[in-house]
This record gives C-alpha cells, structure tokens and sequence, in this order.
DNA sequence: CCCGCTATCGGGAATGTCCCCGAGGCGCGC
DNA sequence: GCGCGCCTCGGGGACATTCCCGATAGCGGG
C-alpha cells in the first residue's frame, strides 16, 4: 500500500509547522491549513485519507469542518488533536464522526502509529478518554446525577418517564396502578419543579437528558 | 497495586479451563462460572476487578450479567469475550455497559494486557470491533432514508419536526404563518401515516429516529 | 379538461391536558 | 405529639388536542 496522505487543520501556525516535521517522513502531508473555511475547501480538492484536526479553533471548529466533509467524503477519515481531555470535547468530536481523539501531548511515533490505524479503520484514543465515549454510549448516567432531577421525588420521576415516552394519562395511571387524577398531580409538580409549562415540553426535556 | 481480580463467565467449560491456565500467573482469577445465574450471584460475592464475560451464553447471555452487576457494583468493569465479530453484537453488547470487547482469536498475553487496561479504566477493542461503536454513536445514519419519513409530504415534515421539539399547535402555526387548523390537518394527516394516536406518541417516534 | 395530490381553512364535538381549589393517610424527625 | 413532605384522590374550569364534517385554491399528469 502506498505511504497515508494526510492534511493538517490547525490555527496554530507553529504547531501546524512542527507537527508537518515530524510526520515528514512517515506519511505523506498533501496540504494544511489554519482556518476552517481554507480547510473545507482544500480537502474537498485533494481527498486525503487521514485528516488531523485540532477541534478548538474559530468558525465552528475542528467540528465543521469534520461534519462538512463528512457528508460529501465518507472515505476521508478524521483523527482528532487536540490540547483538551474534557469529556465533552471528546464525545462531542466522536459524535460528528472523528475516528479519533488524542492528545496533543502524543510522541511523534504514537501519532504516525494513530494516522495509519485510523487510516485502517480502526479507531484510536489516548488512553483514558476512550472510557469517555463508551460511558456517554451505554448512558452512565450514575455520575451525572442531574441536579434538576435530583428534586423530583421517585414517584414524580416515574410518572415523568412514562409521560417522556409518550404515553397519555390514563395509560400512566393504569401503568402505576393509580388515579389519573393522581398522575395529573405528579405532573404538575414536575412541571413547576421543573420550571415548564407542558407535557410537551417535558418530553423534549426528558428525551435531550436522554431519560427514554 | 496488587494483581487484578478477574472473575470468568463461559458456557464453555473446556474454554474456561484454558483461559483460567493462561492467565494463571498474571492475574489473579477469583472464580468462574458457566451460567448466568450462578456467575450474578457469585460476582455479587467476590466482588472483583474485572469480569472477564462471553457474550453468548443461554439465559440471557453475557448482557444480562453485566446489565445487573452494573446496576449494584459500578465498579466492576466487563471485558466481553466472543466468537462473534458482528457489529451488532459489539454494540449491544457495549450498550449494556461492557469496557472492551475481544474476539477470542486473541492470545494470551494480549488478554492479559487486555484485562489490565480495562482494569484502568480503558477500552479495549480488537482493531476493526471499535469502529463499529463509534459508527453507531456518530448516527451513521444518512444512508437510511427512513422509508416511514418518505410518506410524509415536504409540509407534514415540518410540522412534524416542529411538534416533536415539544411546539403547542399555536407556536407552530405562529413560526409557519399558518393557522391553526391548518397544522391540526397536518398532524392528523401525519398520525394517520405514522399509524399513531397522538402527538405524544408522535414526540416520541421522532424522538427515537433522532429527527431532532 | 378533469382528476388527484397538496396546502389552506372553517364548524362542531369528544376527549385530553393543565391548573385551581380542597382533602386524608402515612412516615419521619424534632 | 406535631409539623412536614410525599402520595393519594376529587370537583370544576380553561384550554389544547384529535377527529368528524365540509370547503377553496394551485399544480401537474393523463
């Protein structure tokens, strides 16, 4: 197979310089730029197999450009560089489709080793922030205690889930084995606890907590 | 740190002997057990670092262990170890709370490496198997026309798209510039399409296909 | 030209939802 | 014991939703 054709998207001109000496020799750089929009436009001309994007930059981010070139090349694959650990970032950058996430303070050797695995498909991750994505996946909501749920009292919290997935008072009420008049309380008390104004609402709410 | 604790869940006696033999030395193998029900209860009695689960077993498979040890022992991580490589049974089985995946082509001292990084809080995956996790949670969906959305006229959508973000009928006729009555028939036409019964059910069927 | 599809509205009625008022029982801590 | 929060219900009213019935208008194809 023939060296990995790789662009670079980094603001930083400095870093974006280093990080071309380095990889030099490994694969082969076919173009970089520094800001989201030359970024766009010159992937879309050379197709790359690997882009090594920096995610926090001006103009939507590393995100942009990821999602843009996404849609038109699904070949291209995205491996994600960047100074920031924090899980949103991470989860954030997989799910607009990077195949990657490391830091930057990656050896040269680990990046040219994470380019060609991405290029295969696999999917790389600095070590710890591989757990990130997998808790958001399965839901782990165990640390995430919500501070706005937490004030529901576990009656309200079931009615709410019920009410979340769709299903009208009367269903609830015989669901839970109690009056609709009952089920009506519970969700006025949500409700107001959860500063709404109706069922509609909080089945938006519900559904953006992934609560369903 | 002292040697990890790792627990074995095989209905496969002959499979659990080896891999008890090839782990022997560098981890410590707490127990084992070749069913579903014996393996909960006697992880829930040792408690250890790593359960090490095939994902194929009778009475709910390796899902159902991890499912309930997750809930009462957070700690626990689960390393799935399978015959299969199908996509499908990756995801699932992460969905569920697993931290890594192996097929059980693996060697030995790659297991062992393996349940260490799991033990840390890692993921782990065989080369291709983290792909199919990461295309699932990107969506990956754009190739899926939903042949259910398909039905619906370019107007119906919209009004869709508008109630299942928790819109009343009023907000909705106010941001198209319709009236109301005009999204009542729209909604009804789209109920009637959807075979539902309400714009409850119809917040939570968008909901589901992520069309918001 | 007519037919079908789409989008736009209206009247009216049944039902569902939301909120106001009130009430009693139960458990828990001070 | 007494208060307080939680869960349980009811009446009644205002409003929203859903489904009937009907109508008009544009637009494209046979």
């Amino acid at each position: 197979m023939s060296r990995a054709t790789v662009f670079l998207v980094d603001d930083h001109q400095l870093f974006l310089s280093g990080v071309r000496a380095e990889l030099g020799d490994a694969v082969d750089v076919v173009g970089a730029a520094s800001d989201v929009d030359a970024a766009i436009e010159m992937i879309r001309e050379r197709v790359p197999d690997v882009v090594l994007v920096d995610v926090h930059m001006p103009a939507g981010g590393g995100a942009r450009v990821i999602r843009e070139i996404g849609a038109s090349h699904p070949d291209v694959r995205f491996l994600a560089l960047s100074v920031s650990d924090a899980p949103e970032d991470v989860i954030a950058t997989i799910r607009v489709g990077a195949r990657g996430y490391v830091t930057k303070t990656i050896g040269p050797a680990d990046l040219v080793d994470a380019i060609l695995r991405v290029r295969e498909g696999d999917a790389v991750f600095s070590p710890r922030l591989a757990g990130f994505v997998l808790d958001a996946f399965a839901g782990a909501a165990p640390p995430a205690a919500d501070p706005e749920l937490e004030q529901l009292t576990p009656r309200e919290r079931e009615v709410l889930r019920l009410i979340a997935r769709g299903y009208a008072y009367k269903e609830v009420a015989r669901d839970l084995g109690i009056s609709v008049k009952t089920v009506e309380t519970h969700v006025s008390s949500v409700l107001r606890k959860l500063q709404l104004s109706s069922r509609h609402q909080l089945a938006r709410w519900a559904s953006d907590r992934r609560l369903i």
